[in-house]
Parts: structure tokens; sequence; C-alpha cells
DNA sequence: AAAGCCATGTAAGCTGTTACATGATTTT
DNA sequence: AAAATCATGTAACAGCTTACATGGCTTT
């Protein structure tokens, strides 16, 4: 894995991490149907999920599981290893680098961040929020060193101009997140009798 | 160039549309070096750029051109034909559906439309608004059809608040391009001696 | 018995990346 | 003469899409 870091293989190392007896490629892909929250944002066909979850084993992430008997089709069942279980949380702990990156790759890390534990949600949200602002500040000098005199130059002014936008109205979006994150958190721990 | 919606091969055709005598590959990799306005939007490395002249030669909107002599390495002259110019300004015309298209395919859209007419770009900007507001609008029905009651829900909820985010910043950001393009094109009038 | 769902894949083809091969000309 | 630049590609590989092949089980 070491040689990827798209979302797709981690998609479908997460929901293995979700399924605790294990699960199989025709299970997995119904929860990346269209409907399911994670269909909204990955779209994942048959052919390509199989190919990932193979990956997966010959990474040592995933293991072949017995599958229990029934009166059912043969089926490959999977289970997440404990080595697929420290590349996923390693992978959710650290943000997307790039404005561009945030609908697909930080929402997939997002959901399994809070399908696993709120907590480490915060955290994802709270260092994305960091790397944007870094990002932020170095478009706000490419446009500083920018001259507008010729065509070229407006052209490439707008270019930097939508990605500031973009990545403000990204920043600003984590952070009603990270509002709604923290009020779960808190009605949780309430609800728990906690402080 | 019917199986390809794909900018970077409209890039190399938009290139040749703005080299009178004809251009060769090494000639247009220049124009897509870091530094230039496009290089700033589409990565196109030698390798590609060599195999998408060929592509438009196949389709018949570039024919190899007489290189003019000198002492110089061999090189093949491309210019852009009659077929590919009606591809490229029915290309220039028609916006992106996607929000997540502005940053790179609706940009060279752009900059060739600002490159061959000032008007050309004008009408891309007002229809490419024309289309994320009804992206915008389909997306406020999504949020108003989902319910919130799960944490799968939450999850939606907030993607599609993202998705939400981003197009109506991208419209802003028309509006200010419109600004910008419509001064220009009247102080050009202005300058002419026109109303 | 036919239709449809469960379940796993393969095959072909396109797009794109990286690295390198080849050789000519110009500059130092 | 060596180094840099001009100029065009090829080879290998990675990733993804689309379509289809295969067969078991369940429902009508």
């Amino acid at each position: 894995m070491a040689r990827s870091e798209r979302p797709a293989e981690y998609a479908v190392l997460g929901l293995l991490s979700l399924e605790e007896g294990g699960s199989h490629g025709y299970d997995l892909a119904r929860h990346l149907a269209p409907g399911q929250p994670l269909g909204a944002v990955l779209r994942l066909e048959p052919g390509m999920l199989y190919h990932h979850l193979k990956r997966l084993e010959q990474a040592g992430m995933a293991a072949p599981a017995p599958d229990r008997e029934g009166n059912r089709p043969p089926r490959q069942v999977y289970r997440i290893t404990e080595a697929g279980r420290e590349a996923l949380r390693r992978w959710l702990q650290s943000p997307v680098r790039h404005t561009r990156e945030i609908r697909l790759e930080f929402l997939v890390k997002l959901y399994f961040a809070m399908q696993l534990d709120p907590r480490l949600a915060v955290l994802l949200a709270r260092s994305q929020r960091e790397t944007l602002q870094d990002v932020y500040a170095s478009l706000q000098e490419d446009r500083r060193t920018s001259d507008d005199r010729d065509a070229a130059g407006e052209f490439l002014q707008s270019v930097v101009d939508l990605r500031l936008a973009q990545t403000s109205t990204a920043i600003a979006w984590l952070d009603a997140l990270l509002v709604r994150l923290e009020l779960a958190g808190s009605a949780g721990r309430a609800a728990m009798g906690m402080p």
C-alpha cells in the first residue's frame, strides 16, 4: 500500500474494519451503492472492488476468514488484520494536502473517523483545517507576487482567486463541521453522565 | 475526439489554434511549462503531448504542415484544420456540468476563450453560471429530502453542505470574473472609439 | 422451468506517469 | 570538445472503466 495513497483502497479497508466478523465483496458493494452514504462520495465498480481486496490481502492488511456455511453461493470472506488496522488509523490521522482532495479523499477519511471514533474525527478535522490554512497562506503569497498587467496575468489572478475562494470555503465548512462534531461529542458524554 | 471530453487534448488543439503558421510538440511544451498561465492549470508531459498530437491528426483536427527549413533538428509541424476549429469552438461554448470540473476543464476553456475572443469568454462564463445555478438548486433539493436523524444522515448532510458551499463560491467567482471580462471588453471598445 | 438475485471475477482498452533512448544543433 | 538545448518519441507500468463470463441459489 506504500505505492498508493488513493482513497478507494482505504475505503475497502475501512469497510472491513467496521465488520467485526469480516465481509465479502458483494456485501461491501452494497455499502458502496448509490444511496448509501459512502456511495454518495465514492464510486467503485465490482471489478475494482475485488481487485482491491486481492491487493489488501497481498499487502497483509486483510486475510481470508472462514465463512460460516449456509445454503448460499460460495464466497470469499476477508477480515482486516492488525497491520491493516494500523495502516487505516495512520491514514485517518493524516490530512489531505490539496483543497481539491477535500471533496473525495477527506470525506472518505471523515466517514470512517466518525464511524470508528468521534474523537478521531475531531482531530482529523482540526489538522485538516491547519493544513488548508497553510495552503491559503501560500496562495496569498502567489497572488501578491503575480502581476496583472497583461492578459495572461489577469487570467492567472483569476485562477488564484478561485483557489483562494475554494480554500476559504473549505475552511469555513470545516469550522461548521467541528461545531457539529463537538456538539455530538459533548451530547454523547452528557448522556452518559460525563462532564 | 467523440470518445474523449478531456481537457488535455483540447488544450493542445487550442494552442495550435493560436499559432497561425502551425506549431510542433516541443514548442507547445514551452507554452505548458510551469510559469506559463496554462501550466498553472494543466500538467502535460512530453509523452502525452506527442500522443495527443497524433490523435488530433487521426481525428482530422490537425494536419502536418510544411516546415520552413533551417539549420535545426528535424521536427513535425502541425496546423489546426477547419474541422478542428469547429470542434474547438463547440467545446468553448459548452459549460462544464459539475462544480469539480471548474478547477481544470473550465479554466482551460476560459483561457482559450479569452485569447480567441473576449465576447466568447463572456458567453462561456454566463452559461457556466446558469449551469452551476441548476447544480445548486438540485443540491438544495437533495438537502431538503435528506434526514439527519442518524449518524449516516449527518454525514450526508455535511457532504451536501460542502457541495453547496463550493458551488456557490464558484458562482460568486464567476460573477467577479464577468465584471472583469465586461470591463475589459468595454475598455477595449472605448479605446477603439466604439460605444 | 424461468427469472432474478447472489457472488466473483476476467478481458480489453483507454488514460496517464515515469523514465529513458535517440540524435541533431547550438553554445561555451 | 564538451555541455546544453532542441526535438521526438518509446517502453513499462499503474489505475480505472466498461462490458461481459460464469455459476449457484431463490423465488415465482
